[in-house]
DNA sequence: GATGAATGAGTATTCATTCAT
DNA sequence: CATGAATGAATACTCATTCAT
């Protein structure tokens, strides 16, 4: 066999970096990352230990590196026009993207969720993630163009915008709470029940649109 | 001197083992079961890793002495009349006691989730707790009187009563569904609040109330 | 109730002496001295372990005591004649005792056996009990008039006078080892076979003394 | 660098494998199985703990794979022919053949007998081992083709051909008690006395096969 | 790049022993 | 004299990480 070429190696290497990734988050996911031990990883990615350490440090720089990858993913289904103003389709686009977001990164959204159950994790997240409530950069989260805060604001606009005409005391930031209460429990329902469940989802998602749309 | 009296023997055993159990408790919710040491347990507790060995047998025993405690007490919220039937004023007595468990429990609540997040946890879970559609009873959670498909006919047939007299095609699955939904999303929005944010989960308990009632 | 007089004192003391070396015996025979928890023997003979620790300073106290009392025990059975010289009648006397001495502390010899499987408490023991080929005292061991040496040597006069007569090439010490190897399987057996045996064990006993006598 | 071949690792494993259960074996056999730490076996192995738990689940099944290992080897110094007929050439082969297994398993006779001498372990190994007296197979122990209960009947049928024939009243069984006894006696002998015993013990297992063949 | 044997720091668990009552 | 809660040193066991090949 000839010697490989240095692109072949760098496919290796990638091909290798996104197998050992994909397991990794799988039993993450599912088994928790306690009790994920490397040996878990590596027998159910086909590889070896030691391959695992070639390419990332430690068990926690790979639980980082699947995090980032992800969220840098997810921040690619909102790739749409941010000029700060939700018009009526935008706000059902966002709804049913995190509808397809929920299903097709599932695993992720179950580490996500897992993690942030322990405060330390949850407090390091929400700083570097949630920011400020000023416009300033949103920590090292990459691929976050906005703070959350900012997206807050567009989405408490839109209802203030949709329902805050007709009544003189109406309370944007209750409708913000209420819509977010129910976009975390759709998002943990959802992760949590099997494919054969995905009908009744997509009903539940099409009231979520008709009731804050 | 003389030795103590058996009953005061049995005063310390108790006072020690709710002391453990908060204890750990505390630390399993906030930190994480996995990262939780008997150790770290036994310091915060003010006593010796070998003490909490002479209540329970194993870790894994203190945490299911922990959710069977908690959930034994969870089910004492819940002493109302159980005809089969909900009223209207026992729908928003439900709603509210959900609430009111939710801040008094929080530290079981956040346990629970996390655990549930495991695969394996879960699926035991929901075999004892859930139980079948059936009549049976509900496996070994102690004091749940109810299996917890009997609850959701009740409040199924709560919502048929009051919505699905007006129109024909109405569908009480989906609300039962959307009711859960925001149920979840608002405990796990609770309990990872703190209490500076009640006067608004209040509001959004009331708005509940108002959507489901 | 009057207050209990030295001597009423000193009887339960004996009484809860014996009863704690009783039970210990039994378990540290029939489980082994290291699976034996001071718990255990507490429990089973219906005493505190602080009580236990009133009476020996630690477990392998109490240990020593239960040997020294079952040694000192033992050689009362062997209160016979010793003037060196052995007659038929003595020697099967000398058996048969050794065959009583089995039944009657068949714990004692259990624990003995197992204690001396260990090559530090075998090295101790028979440095202080068997002594050396002189005609010196027999170590620290209690109750032991002759050395073990002296034993054998009388054992092997008698060998020499009922055999060594016929046979000029007899060779004694070769007949003693083979008493002693057949008294040893004999011992073994008789303390690891059930009562039911105890017929089959009588019989064995008839022919090692018509075998050696 | 290539990694080595998998028959390299094979060979490592083996070897590492022979290392521990052999240094383990030599430290249960004289110190006793509960005496002996997991560090004093890894220290003396030369290999750290964590080395040991890679081969081994627990001390217990080292322990168990010690036994098994001892048990194939020995039952391989007995592979004569099996027809249930002992000549007795065969009958002085079988004899020699236990003395010369004595000799080579010291270590693993040692811990067999101070095993055996747990009432739990030895119901245990009765059970699995000595079989029933039908012509059921041996349990699970391996490499032993025939029931104990086979074997004995075997001497059994030896013994009346050879003495039953001039008595009427002979009692086989009881030959076969003395025999076992006499064997018994003699490992224990064997298996704790020194080498430079080894002439008299030649002598012993020479008087036994002079006395029962 | 790849392997898995080897390490050791960290964790759960046991149990003889102490001691306040 | 008697109790059993409490301690902590010792022990078994786990698992991320290293490294020779």
């Amino acid at each position: 066999m000839s010697p490989r070429t240095p692109k072949q190696y760098e496919e290796i290497r990638e091909e290798k970096i996104a197998l050992i990734m994909d397991t990794a988050l799988e039993h993450f996911a599912n088994e928790g990352y306690y009790k994920t031990t490397i040996n878990h990883i590596a027998r159910h990615a086909g590889i070896s230990k030691g391959l695992m350490y070639n390419y990332f440090d430690s068990k926690e720089e790979l639980l980082k590196a699947i995090i980032h990858k992800s969220i840098a993913e997810v921040m690619n289904y909102f790739d749409i026009d941010r000029d700060g103003y939700l018009s009526e389709q935008e706000f059902e686009f966002f709804v049913r993207k995190i509808n397809v977001m929920l299903r097709e990164k599932r695993s992720f959204w179950r580490l996500l969720f897992q993690l942030l159950m322990q405060n330390e994790v949850r407090e390091q997240f929400l700083k570097s993630f949630v920011g400020t409530d000023s416009l300033e950069h949103s920590g090292n989260v990459p691929g976050l163009r906005l703070p959350a805060s900012q997206i807050m604001r567009i989405i408490t606009d839109y209802f203030i915008r949709k329902k805050g005409i007709r009544s003189e005391n109406y309370d944007p930031l209750l409708d913000l709470k209420m819509f977010l209460i129910t976009l975390k429990g759709y998002a943990l329902t959802s992760i949590y029940t099997d494919d054969s469940e995905d009908e009744n989802n997509e009903k539940a998602i099409n009231r979520i649109i008709e009731l804050y749309k």
